[in-house]
DNA sequence: ATACTTGCAAAACATTTGCAGTGAG
DNA sequence: CTCACTGCAAATGTTTTGCAAGTAT
């Protein structure tokens, strides 16, 4: 039986609250706001809980540690997730949700391979740091 | 003056021979057949070196310890590698190259938001485990 | 000879786990 | 009252670094 917890609504505060992509300190940083005396195994632990549960996704950048993001509140059908992308800005280190894909993926692979599933991302500056560049 | 040691040598046979990406501990085992007492700093060391040498070109799949292949033959115009993406077998783990792109990158990003490149990996099986399943 | 390289050990990160004490149901 | 959850410390896995000894040039 799972229990609702002061630890576990911090980190899940702190994810939506942020509205974007966080690494597990960064959380922890945000939650302590809430629970100061919140350990960084135990982040670890709730995320590892609320991705079971579909309310966390798991953000994996090439060459970059693990971030975080709140699930999309509309539930998808059976289960899965929204299908979607990610920016990177490599000014600002932020990471953005694309909800689009350019499609056609099992085209690009050789013959004889069956294409289950693909990630993509872009870098680039964001809205913000093309300003200020 | 960078020079030319049985360590590198060792490590840039490993990854030739080879024909796909290694991990370093990977490579560290194979190179081991040239130069059993090869530590796995040297291994590191060496990658980093011929990264910048272009001779050899890292591989990041989202979410996985960092790979490593030997750089294209065939020398690009101003030295930067051949644009190409990567497949990755879920079956047997290994990884292969993709020489095509799906393109149209910067129409999928916000309005504002400048694409400077990308990175793509099809997830599947290759085409030895799709027999096999 | 000079100074770049190596091997080894230890440090630096990211993440996980064992365990005894705490607290939600 | 129970048992899942927490905090802490220690372990794990990957990559980097300090340093004294080795070796290309």
């Amino acid at each position: 039986m799972e229990r609702q917890t002061r630890q576990k609504l911090a980190v899940m505060q702190a994810l939506q609250t942020s509205g974007r992509s966080l690494n597990p300190t960064e959380l922890l940083a945000l939650a302590q706001a809430e629970v100061p005396a919140l350990n960084l195994s135990t982040v670890y632990r709730q995320l590892k809980s609320l991705q079971d549960d579909a309310q966390v996704l798991r953000v994996d950048l090439p060459g970059q540690p693990a971030r975080f993001e709140a699930a999309c509140q509309a539930p998808q059908a059976r289960g899965h997730a929204h299908h979607h992308h990610h920016f990177h800005c490599t000014r600002c280190d932020r990471v953005f949700p694309i909800h689009a894909c350019p499609g056609g993926m099992q085209a690009l692979a050789p013959a004889g391979f069956q294409v289950h599933g693909h990630d993509l991302t872009l870098h680039g500056l964001c809205a913000d740091c093309a300003v200020a560049a």
